[in-house]
DNA sequence: CAGTATCCTGTTAGATACTG
DNA sequence: CAGTATCTAACAGGATACTG
């Protein structure tokens, strides 16, 4: 999904205007758990995430700073400690990540009562 | 983004689950306006997206109703007449839609109001 | 009208190894 | 602990031409 700047085609562009920060196969995951607890260092949020490797985390990471959903705090000490939560933009994002896990639950579940037939 | 068939890793999945279904640069909008407009020719519903390529919508819209978020209805006529609508279950989503479509407005205005300095 | 069929490119994301 | 650096396979998505 390429990333755009301009968003000015007007009627559905707001959806995509959203959907592209939330591109990236764990950004939307990241925003779920920075969400719920609020602060989370780097491999207490990799450990919630399984599978990712430190090279996707890190990437999504800087993504989601870079388009301000999400601060990165750099503390100055050894062993390294560097905290993410989300911005005030990205707080502004709560309805829409409930939306979407309410939705998700249900989904899950629906499938999970008609399994698709083999 | 690659797509799952198990969401069975609990808390943020659900998240992952529904941002799945609305990959790929196009699915968002498509969603926008078959809500918008209910039922929508191939083509119309391809005009209303500016840039798409044929093969593009076709993909897309294939993939939606494989999901099941879509219905296609093929008139057996000449020349050639379909149309898309959402299902039931894409209906379900129009919350999220909303959801999604209200924050970008929010952000657009945003980023107009506060043009990134350069 | 509503697609297919090909070709081609950049990007995504996984694996793996290394570091201040 | 919190990252980098490299390499690679797979795919997304654009361009273009053709068709029942």
């Amino acid at each position: 999904m390429t990333k755009r700047r301009d968003y000015s085609c007007a009627e559905g562009c707001p959806v995509e205007a959203t959907l592209d920060l939330l591109d990236g196969k764990w950004k939307g995951v990241i925003l779920f758990h920075l969400k719920r607890d609020g602060t989370l260092r780097f491999n207490e949020l990799g450990r919630r995430l399984r599978g990712i490797t430190q090279r996707m985390l890190t990437k999504q990471l800087r993504e989601l700073e870079e388009v301000g959903l999400v601060d990165r705090r750099v503390y100055a000490q050894v062993p390294p400690k560097v905290e993410y939560s989300l911005s005030d933009e990205g707080r502004s994002l709560g309805a829409v990540i409930d939306a979407l896990a309410a939705w998700g639950e249900g989904r899950i579940a629906r499938l999970a009562a008609a399994p698709k037939a083999a």
